[in-house]
DNA sequence: TTGAAAGCGCTAACAG
DNA sequence: CTGTTAGCGCTTTCAA
């Protein structure tokens, strides 16, 4: 009905503005504010009243990027995975956004293809559009994150096993998870277990690798076959047709992600082998994929959730002056049949 | 060493703005701008040389919130999707990103969990961010677009099976793709063919259903029974076990989606039936997911990438005034051994 | 309790 | 070819 008076105040042209609104009610534009932020001054409320009918009536949203430019944040957090349709991060992106959301933050998300040049062209990206806080899943151990650090924008490393000094991160103890699946399979009886080891640029050896030599050494155990791979579908398959052609055929394997794991069982089916009966497997992530194989894989999870709720809060909490720290979390094992367990 | 010299231009102790690299390079602010844009006015190669200069010395990133400020664009795209776990989703946002990242697009994504009231939320909140354009596979077939109208942003539907007047949208022929899939069935001999179909609110009947129907017609064969579950890898499992159980059983199932042909698998494993030999198998998507299935999944391939640089293209093409228009890909089969081929 | 006004960093019209 | 300058919409200090 208000486009069919003649008013006083006629509906602005283009989009919206706090000037359109404070004209509306009668006020000045800072009251807008007030009454739009709670703050930080009070509004009588009958003012109040009045501000509130005129944002509704013309349909006032205000303009984040104004916002962002006073303020210098734009309530935006930028993650940057490797790639958002690997399971593992999509779990995990889902589990970020809900908790940047939950404070009231957008997210930009990035995918890096596992390229360093795209990485930090992201990273980059990142900076100039102000964001207030990047969570990365670099491809390296200690990525460059000059960008970030002159525009004074805090950073978490995501999937980061040992502690880079200088740089907030979040990991999962990798020996610990792999140990506790391996003297799994151990338990079962087996005495050659193979290591279907994924592939990453970091120089030192990966906490998993580490995990299963750790079980088997402890059991008096010799190592089984390694065969390095992708952290992919694809790199599970081959690995599995690897280590099945060896000479010392492993009677278990332990894929260190759950991609991998997929990977085998196809490789393992397809030699016309039976899981567990002939070949045990267990795997690592506890993505939603290792419920539905067949046989479900036995799984070591990590903790997404609490997870990414802690890499936001340490985002949030950097901003606010705290120190970079290192936290690690723990994995827990899902039993499922692909071990041997019924 | 710049750090460690006197200058008549000392370093700027915040961010580094665009008044800075002037000040260092002894040029006018627009100059800067100039050279940063590439335009609109030329700038003499010297000149251009000492502004890149200062813009590398000092580190400079251009304010993106003060870009988007004066010109009224962010440079950035929404997706708003159910779920980003669900691999069809992450898969094609990762499409959408690159297709985004190309034309200098961000993307904030957002997820709606299947959820009306936070699809309405995140709709408004990208219309507040003064994004460029919303991409959105809503939960409705009409979704309430008002606050993207009204901010004057152009959006596309995403999964959009019919046209929805006055929407930009996309989709693929949902119809035709079952078709072909059931049609394979039935070429490998298959009379009782089964249908696993997942359950969407929209009004019609799902095209899936529409095309496992008529490929039944026109082979003069009687509808097989249905299951009605979600679009889920727990839906396809449930829907298997019913499926399973029904009076006369199916000899071949197709299945909705992928995540439902894998749940789908794991009932016919459980209950020591045999695929393709006791019953055959095809789903829809063509997610990877489907590659590493035991067998692999005979599926129909929703052509992801040309998908998702339709849907930017539309909204690039959208803002420059061209009008809504609805999209339609055509799916592939993709035949591997679920279905019974070797 | 409310208002006026100074910018946040950037772009581009306009003037030189 | 280069410089000056007026805002974009918003927050917030300072004054009334």
């Amino acid at each position: 009905m208000y486009s069919m008076t003649t008013s006083a105040v006629p509906a602005p042209r283009g989009p919206v503005t706090r000037k359109d609104v404070a004209r509306f009610a009668g006020v000045s534009t800072a009251v807008v504010s007030y009454v739009v932020n709670g703050g930080p001054k009070k509004v009588a409320p009958a003012t109040e009243a009045k501000v509130q009918d005129a944002i509704r009536v013309l349909g006032y949203r205000p303009n984040a990027a104004a916002r962002a430019l006073k303020l210098g944040s734009s309530e935006t957090l930028g993650l940057i995975v490797p790639d958002i349709s690997n399971p593992f991060f999509s779990l995990f992106s889902h589990a970020v956004e809900d908790a940047a959301a939950a404070l009231g933050y957008a997210l930009v998300l990035s995918n890096s293809d596992g390229n360093l040049a795209k990485e930090r062209r992201n990273v980059r990206n990142l900076a100039a559009r102000q964001v207030d806080g990047v969570l990365l899943a670099s491809v390296l151990f200690e990525p460059d994150l000059e960008a970030l650090e002159t525009a004074d924008i805090p950073s978490v490393l995501l999937n980061q096993e040992r502690d880079a000094p200088g740089f907030n991160s979040i990991g999962v103890d990798l020996a610990a998870g792999a140990r506790i699946a391996v003297e799994h399979l151990i338990g079962h009886g087996h005495a050659n277990i193979g290591l279907a080891m994924g592939t990453n640029v970091s120089g030192s050896t990966d906490g998993r690798e580490v995990g299963w030599r750790q079980a088997l050494q402890e059991a008096g155990l010799p190592e089984g076959p390694i065969s390095y791979s992708a952290f992919t579908r694809p790199g599970g398959y081959v690995a599995g047709q690897r280590l099945l052609a060896s000479v010392n055929r492993p009677t278990a394997i332990f894929a260190t992600s759950d991609m991998q794991g997929i990977g085998l069982l196809r490789a393992i089916h397809e030699a016309g082998l039976s899981v567990p009966g002939d070949i045990a497997v267990a795997s690592f992530d506890g993505s939603a994929d290792s419920e539905y194989s067949w046989p479900p894989l036995t799984t070591v999870e990590q903790p997404v959730a609490a997870m990414a709720e802690a890499a936001v809060a340490a985002l949030v909490g950097a901003s606010r002056g705290e120190k970079p720290r290192h936290r690690i979390f723990p994995t827990k094992l899902h039993i499922r049949q692909s071990c041997g367990c019924p």
